[in-house]
DNA sequence: TGATGGTATTCTGTATACAGAGTTCAGTTC
DNA sequence: GAACTGAACTCTGTATACAGAATACCATCA
């Protein structure tokens, strides 16, 4: 047997399908922050059972995106403030981990990643501007060679980046930011384990404290994000 | 209407009480890893439908504890040295941040932890030294005041707690396992936050390289665990 | 003896049916 | 007019039924 092919995705099977259909619409904001679901409405909209619906919801539930409503449906997780500190938090320590891993194997990132990055972030494709940036931590994970990591943040990003694309309309340190991503992959092809760990982390907290603030000034004028 | 009263757990339904009856037995080893399970003889044996099953069977799927054998049912997830580290690896980190963020609070943990975790070491039962551990980090994990974390490393105690069981017969430093946990304790109540990092992470790091070394030892001598 | 083809079995995933719990709303009473 | 009681409705969770895919086994053939 010739070793190169690749195992083939045998059956995504509608509960994958669910899932994957409202972790993006929950994602990217097409439902709304707060909205009320049914299993019956999603079901018909995917013109399906309610049954692969039931299963991919509890999976969501795991991932606290959407919260029981007993008697009412389930409820899409709202954005909250403190809760993006919280999730921040968390996600900076695995990137910090990730960091000091990669550094340790001196990996070299792909340039193309910032390269793009930077192109995203001329423009004005807000979706493309958070693909970047995810994409560029995501290579960080899959370097640090613990796959668990890339896997444990997962989530994490799921919420960020719903977050971003609530409140990321314009932002001026746009090129600033990949000023520090490009920092922290030379200092983790370098192999300055520290540095690179020390970087990520301010990374993160001035982008947490950023989104933290703006997502609260969108919460108290909510009509403004539509102009 | 009185405050004290606590939200009573409506209904905690079928699916939580497989998903919870298959974690615990994966959870203490009465479940072996690399076991074949079909829904219908876990149906029969919790004498529910294979419904509530099913899902049960995809969120443990989603915390990495079984894994597909498509045709032959569910293979509950072998254990694999490397995959112990790279779950050290992770914990550890969260485990740090955590500490960070109790001293930072002076957060003061209960002194009786530490006292009973010491009392179970000097016992013999394996399962309530597990439990006496796992109290200890989940202690300062709720000092963090980040419950994220708590929620983020539940899974990977899973699988640690399974290890420990398969792993633990006798370990010849548990006593001194207490004397570190002691340690860390007291750096977070002065607040001292680097060290109580460093602290936790040596203790993980030690912890990490024991199980792995035993680890490997049982596989490899497989039928001396039961002797 | 080893490989090959077909068949039976096993197991999963999806759809439909049903029952229970909770909510909403209208009617009634004070 | 406000609060309470009851019924209708809505929604979820579980069980059963069915169809498709994969495996294992057995007989056949070189």
């Amino acid at each position: 047997m010739p070793a190169h092919l690749v195992k083939l995705r045998s059956a995504p099977d509608l509960v994958d399908q669910v899932y994957r259909a409202l972790l993006d619409a929950i994602s990217d904001g097409s439902i709304v922050p707060g909205a009320r679901l049914t299993q019956e409405t999603i079901a018909a909209d995917l013109a399906v059972s309610r049954q692969p619906v039931l299963q991919a919801l509890r999976l969501l539930k795991k991932d606290g995106l959407v919260l029981d409503a007993p008697g009412r449906g389930v409820l899409v997780a709202p954005l909250e403030p403190s809760w993006i500190a919280q999730v921040y938090e968390v996600r900076g320590a695995l990137d910090a981990l990730a960091a000091r891993l990669a550094a340790a194997r001196h990996a070299v990132l792909d340039p193309k990643l910032v390269e793009r990055g930077r192109r995203a972030a001329r423009g004005r494709d807000i979706q493309a501007m958070i693909e970047a940036d995810i994409a560029f931590h995501q290579a960080v994970y899959a370097a640090s060679g613990n796959p668990l990591i890339a896997r444990s943040a997962e989530t994490h990003w799921v919420h960020l980046r719903r977050v971003m694309g609530a409140v990321l309309q314009q932002s001026p340190q746009r090129e600033a930011l990949w000023d520090e991503h490009e920092a922290i992959a030379r200092a983790i092809a370098k192999g300055d384990a520290e540095r690179a760990a020390h970087l990520i982390d301010h990374h993160g907290r001035r982008a947490s404290a950023n989104l933290q603030t703006r997502l609260a000034d969108v919460l108290t004028r909510p009509s403004k994000g539509h102009a």
